[in-house]
DNA sequence: TTACTCATGTAACAAGTTACATGATTTA
DNA sequence: TAAATCATGTAACTTGTTACATGAGTAA
C-alpha cells in the first residue's frame, strides 16, 4: 500500500490553480485570493493553506524558494509533476460533474412545508439578497483576472437560475 | 458568553428537515436518505449523523424515544423549539443565497489554461458524464418524495446550465 | 509611536470520513 | 447456518476553522 495520496483535494487543486496562473506567487497571496473571491467558499485560512502547501512541497508538486527580502517571503512554483497533477485534477470529469454543496438547493424542498405567508416573506428576502449578490458579482467581474472571472460568471448564472426558479414558484401560487 | 450554539449547521438543518417531513423516522432512516440522495454531497456516515442527532437531543430540538422492538430502534421527532429552529434555518436568506461549493465552477477558470486539444477531449468527457448524471437524476425524480424531488429538480437545472455553458465555450472556439 | 499590513506558522477546536464493534433479525 | 440487513454507536483520522504568536515593513 502506498501511503502517498494519489489525488488532489478541491482545496489543493484550487491552490495549485492559483500558483499556476499567477506567476511568482506566495502562500500569502494565495490566501488573499481566496479571501477576496466571492465565488469560492473557503476562507483562505492560514491553518488550511500553509499546511496544504507544505504537504505539496514535500510531495514534490510545488517548489518554495526563499527571497532576499527581509520579510521571510517564499516564492512558489509548480514542478512538472505538479503541473501534470493539476491537469489531471482540472480534467477529472467525475469530480467536475458532481453537483457540489448548495445551500439553496438543500433548502428548496422544505419551502413547500412552511406556511404560505411565511414563505412569501422568506422568498422576498431571498430575492433581494440574491439580487444584491448578483450586483456585487457583476461589479467584481471587471476587477478580477480571467480565471476568477469565469468562476464569477458561473456564479452569476447560478444566482440568475435561482431567481427564475423563485419566480416560477411565485407565479404558480 | 453562551456556549450553546445558536445556529444550525447545514448537516443539522438537513437532518431536521428529514425528521420533520417524514414522520416516525429513525437515525438509520436519515442516514439511508442521505446515502441514496444524488443531490446531497454527504455520505450519511454514522460518525456524522449519530453525534449530530445526540447533540440536538441534548439541546432539546429533537425527542428520541425507544420502541418496543428488540432492535434498539429509536423514533425521532422535532420539539416545538426544534421546529422553530428548523424554520429559521430554512428561511435564512444569507445562507440560502450563498453560492456554495461547486467543483465545476472551481475548475471553470482553468479550462482556458490548458492545451486546446486536451481541453476538447476533457469537455467531451465532461459532457458525457453530465448527460448521464442528468439521466440518472431524471430517473430518480419519480421514485423519490417531494422534498428530495425539488432538490433533484434544481440539480437538473444546474447540470443543464453547465451543459449550455460548455456548448457556448465550444462554439466560440 | 501607534497601528496597520505583509508574511509565515502553530494550537485548539469543529465537523466530517472510514472502519470497526456489537447485537438482533431476515433471507438464502 | 451462513450471510446480508437493520440499528446504534465509537475510534482514529482528515481537513477545515478561528485565534494566537512572531517579527518585519509602512503610514498616520
Amino acid at each position: 500500500m502506498n501511503s502517498r495520496k494519489d489525488f488532489l483535494t478541491e482545496l489543493e487543486g484550487a491552490i495549485l490553480s492559483e500558483i499556476h496562473h499567477r506567476q511568482r506567487t506566495t502562500a500569502f497571496q494565495v490566501r488573499k485570493a481566496f479571501q477576496v473571491s466571492p465565488s469560492l467558499e473557503w476562507s483562505g485560512s492560514a491553518g488550511a493553506v500553509y499546511p496544504a502547501i507544505s504537504k505539496m512541497v514535500t510531495a514534490g508538486l510545488v517548489t518554495s524558494e526563499a527571497t532576499s527580502s527581509k520579510l521571510k517571503t517564499r516564492l512558489l512554483a509548480l514542478t512538472e509533476d505538479g503541473k501534470t497533477r493539476l491537469n489531471d485534477w482540472i480534467c477529472d470529469p467525475e469530480r467536475a460533474a458532481s453537483v457540489g454543496l448548495d445551500p439553496f438547493r438543500l433548502r428548496a424542498g422544505m419551502w413547500d412545508k412552511i406556511a404560505p405567508a411565511i414563505r412569501r416573506r422568506a422568498f422576498e428576502a431571498l430575492r433581494q439578497r440574491i439580487e444584491s449578490e448578483i450586483k456585487a458579482l457583476v461589479a467584481q467581474l471587471r476587477e478580477l483576472d480571467a480565471v476568477e472571472g469565469q468562476r464569477i460568471e458561473l456564479a452569476i448564472v447560478l444566482q440568475r437560475s435561482r431567481l427564475s426558479w423563485l419566480d416560477q414558484r411565485l407565479t404558480e401560487e
